[in-house]
RNA sequence: GCGCCUGUAGCUCAGUCGGAUAGAGCAACGGCCUUCUAAGCCGUGGGCCAGGGGUUCGAAUCCCUUCAGGCGCGCCA
C-alpha cells in the first residue's frame, strides 16, 4: 500500500472518530510541496456540511494524528488545511517493499471483462497521421488494464464491409473487366493469385472515392456493388478476399512498428451474420419501423435536452450500415465474451452516433442490461489552420511516412553521443527511439482534445519528449552495470531532498494508474513518467554515485536505481515504448 | 437553425472532477562535460487562465452571458 493510502486510512478514523463522514478524511498528494508532502482538506468541506469552525475541525483532526510514529510533522494551516508530512524511514521502507514485489507494489483492480475496439483501420485505405491517435491510445489503456487484472479483449475492426469496397469493386470493374470476378456468369473456382499488388490497390482507393463525388452514376454503381457484395455475390466475395488479405497485411506491418497488437482481427464483416438476429430482436419489440425506404429507430428519450435523431439501421436499397454492423458487434461481442464494458476508441466526431448505438442495443435488449459502454473519444489532429491535417500538397499523410521520418530523425542523432554503436544497432535503437518520440508527442495531450500537427514536434528528441525518457533509462543502465557485482534490495533514508522527492513520487505511481485506468486518459501516465524521470535526471546531476566512498550510501542509492529503472521499464511497457541498452 | 466541444506564457500543451504562490516543453538569454552517456542539469525573463457578471471562506475549474474558433445533426464510416 502506498504511504498516501496509509495516511488517508488514518485520517478517515480520525475523522469518523470525530463523528464525521469518514470520506472527508481523503488524503491528496501535495500541491505545496514547501509546506508538506501530503494534505487533506476535508476539514473545510467537514465545516461547511456540519456547520462548524475549519480551523477548529483541522486542529481537533490534528491533535488525533500527532500520536501517530509515521508522521514527522502535522499542522494546521491557514483556513483549515491540515499538511501531513512523513518520517524519512517510513519513505524508505515503503521503497525497499516495493522492490520486493514483482509488481513493485502496484494494485490490482476486481477484475472485469473488457472488450476495447480500436484502431479504425479501413480496408483498401492506408492509415494516415489520424490513425494514429487510436492506435497508441487504444495500445496503452489496454495494457493498463491488463496490468491491473481485467480481461482485455482487443479488437481492430476494420472497416471492411462499407462503401469505400464498393467503390474499389466498382472501379476495379472498369479498370479490368475480363477479370472473372465481374463476370456473371463465371462458375469455375476464382485465382488464388490478387489481381494486383498494393501499390496498385492504394492507386485505386483515391480515384474510385474522387469518382464518387463528381460521377453520380458511378457512385450508384458503387452503392449497388455494395449491396451486392454484402448480399454474397460470388465474384465479388473472391474480389474482396483479396483485397483484404492485401490490405491487411500492410495494416499489420504499421501496427506492429507501433507494437500495436490486437487479440481479433475482425471487421464489420465478420459481424454481418449477426445484423440479421440483432435487427430481429428490434424488430420483435416493434422498435424497427419504417421511414422513407429505410429502416430505423427512434432512440430519443422524453428527458433529451439534445436533439436525438433516430438511428438509420438499414438504407432503403437494403445495405447494411455502420449502426447496423456496430449493433451486430454489439450482438456477437455479447455472445462470445459476455464483456462488463465495452469500450469505443473512436474519433469524437462520433459521439452521437454512439449514443445512438449504444441506445439502441439497450432498447433492443441486444446488450445485457448490464454491460457498460464507453465512448473513450479522441479528438482529431489538425493543422495549424484548426483543420484536420492535410500535407502542403493538399493530401493526407501516411502514417508509415511520419514513422519514417521520425525514425530518420532518430537515426541522424543516433550514435552522436560517445557510445560507438554498429550501423545495425544504430538501425534497430533509431527505430526504438523515432516510434517513441512519435508515441510521446501524441500521449502528452489529452485524449479527447484535438490538437495542432507539427512534424517537427514528432521529431524532436529533446525536451518533454519519448527520447528523454528512455534516455533517463539507459543512463541508469549505464550505471548500474558499472557497478561492483552485488544484491541491492535495501534502501537508506533519503539523503537530499532531490533523493526524497523522488522516492515520493516513485511510491504514488499506482494511484496514478488507477486513475488512468478510470479516466481512460494516457497521459496522465505519461506525466508520472516525465515527473519521475525529471526527478532521477536532476539526482543524478547532483548526485556521485559509483564514486561514493561510503559503502552502505552507495548499495542504497545503486538500490534506488534499481527500482527507478524497473518503474521506468515496467511504465514504458504499459505506453509500448522499448528503452535500447544505449543511444 | 438546433446541439456538443474548445479558448491557459510568443508557440505546443498540462492543470489531480472547488483549494494555498497556475505548471511543463519548445523558442530567447546566462551558466555546467580531463570523473557514472550533455538526447542531460542549473538559472533568468515571459500570464487580466478570451471578456463580463454571479455562486462562497476560496474559482483556470461550478452557473449565466458576450465574443472567437472547431465539430455534429438519416441512407459515408
Amino acid at each position: 500500500m502506498n504511504i498516501r493510502l496509509q495516511i488517508e486510512q488514518i485520517v478517515s478514523k480520525a475523522f469518523e472518530a470525530m463523528g464525521y463522514d469518514a470520506a472527508l478524511g481523503e488524503v491528496t498528494v501535495s500541491n505545496r510541496p514547501d509546506l508538506c508532502q501530503f494534505q487533506c482538506n476535508g476539514a473545510m468541506a467537514a465545516a461547511k456540511r456540519y456547520k462548524a469552525n475549519p480551523f477548529t475541525v483541522a486542529t481537533a483532526v490534528v491533535e488525533r494524528l500527532s500520536q501517530e510514529p509515521m508522521f514527522r510533522s502535522v499542522e494546521v494551516a491557514r483556513p483549515g488545511f491540515i499538511n501531513l508530512s512523513v518520517t524519512d524511514a517510513v519513505i524508505a521502507d515503503t521503497l525497499t517493499r516495493m522492490l520486493a514485489d514483482d509488481r513493485l507494489g502496484l494494485p490490482t483492480m476486481p477484475p472485469k471483462t473488457i472488450v476495447m475496439d480500436y484502431g479504425g483501420a479501413n480496408v483498401a485505405k492506408p492509415l494516415h497521421v489520424g490513425h494514429l491517435r487510436t492506435a497508441i491510445i487504444g495500445r496503452s489503456l489496454s495494457a493498463v488494464a491488463r496490468f491491473l487484472g481485467h480481461r482485455v479483449i482487443t479488437d481492430v475492426h476494420l472497416g471492411d464491409w462499407g462503401l469505400q469496397m464498393g467503390q474499389v469493386i466498382a472501379l476495379s470493374a472498369e479498370l479490368y473487366p475480363d477479370l472473372p470476378y465481374f463476370d456473371a456468369d463465371f462458375t469455375g473456382p476464382y485465382p488464388d493469385v490478387p489481381p494486383y499488388d498494393l501499390a496498385e490497390l492504394d492507386r485505386i482507393y483515391p480515384e474510385a472515392s474522387g469518382r464518387c463525388k463528381v460521377d453520380t452514376e458511378f457512385a450508384e454503381r458503387a452503392k449497388q456493388a455494395t449491396a451486392e457484395l454484402q448480399t454474397g455475390r460470388p465474384g465479388y466475395r473472391a474480389l474482396w478476399q483479396h483485397i483484404r488479405a492485401i490490405s491487411v497485411a500492410d495494416l499489420r506491418r504499421n501496427y506492429d512498428r507501433l507494437d500495436a497488437t490486437f487479440d481479433l482481427w475482425y471487421g464489420e464483416s465478420d459481424a454481418a451474420p449477426y445484423v440479421q438476429p440483432a435487427l430481429q430482436l428490434l424488430r420483435d419489440k416493434g422498435l424497427l419501423v419504417e421511414s422513407e425506404g429505410a429502416m430505423i429507430v427512434d432512440v430519443s428519450r422524453p428527458e433529451d435536452t439534445e436533439p436525438m435523431p433516430p438511428i438509420l439501421l438499414v438504407k432503403s436499397n437494403g445495405s447494411d450500415i455502420y449502426g447496423s454492423t456496430d449493433l451486430a458487434t454489439i450482438y456477437q461481442r455479447e455472445q462470445d465474451f459476455h464483456p462488463d464494458e465495452m469500450w469505443y476508441m473512436v474519433d469524437t466526431r462520433q459521439t452521437l452516433h454512439f449514443k445512438q448505438v449504444f441506445r439502441c442495443a439497450r432498447l433492443g435488449g441486444i446488450a445485457s442490461p448490464e454491460t457498460a459502454f464507453h465512448h473513450v473519444n479522441n479528438g482529431t489532429i489538425n493543422g495549424s489552420d484548426g483543420k484536420p491535417f492535410k500535407t502542403r500538397a493538399g493530401g493526407v499523410m501516411r502514417l508509415s511516412t511520419l514513422i519514417d521520418m521520425a525514425v530518420e530523425a532518430a537515426y541522424e542523432k543516433t550514435g552522436s553521443g560517445e557510445v560507438q554503436l554498429s550501423e545495425e544497432t544504430r538501425r534497430q535503437v533509431a527505430e526504438t527511439v523515432g516510434v517513441a518520440a512519435l508515441k510521446v508527442g501524441d500521449l502528452v495531450n489529452h485524449r479527447a482534445r484535438d490538437y495542432i500537427f507539427d512534424t517537427e514536434r514528432f521529431l524532436q528528441s529533446e525536451g518533454k519528449t519519448g527520447p528523454y525518457l528512455q534516455y533517463c533509462a539507459v543512463r541508469i543502465q549505464s550505471v548500474l552495470k558499472k557497478a561492483p557485482e552485488g544484491t541491492y534490495t535495501s534502501l537508506q533514508n533519503p539523503a537530499s531532498d532531490t533523493e526524497r522527492d523522488l522516492m515520493l513520487c516513485l511510491q504514488r505511481v499506482g494511484d496514478t494508474l488507477l486513475r488512468t485506468h478510470e479516466e481512460k486518459a494516457p497521459n496522465i501516465l505519461c506525466e508520472m513518467l516525465f515527473d519521475i524521470a525529471g526527478l532521477f535526471n536532476r539526482f543524478y546531476g547532483e548526485t556521485r554515485i559509483l564514486s561514493c566512498a561510503d559503502e552502505a550510501q552507495r548499495a542504497s542509492w545503486l538500490t534506488l536505481l534499481t527500482l527507478t529503472l524497473r518503474m521506468l521499464n515496467l511504465l514504458l511497457d504499459l505506453l509500448g515504448i522499448q528503452v535500447p541498452e544505449n543511444m
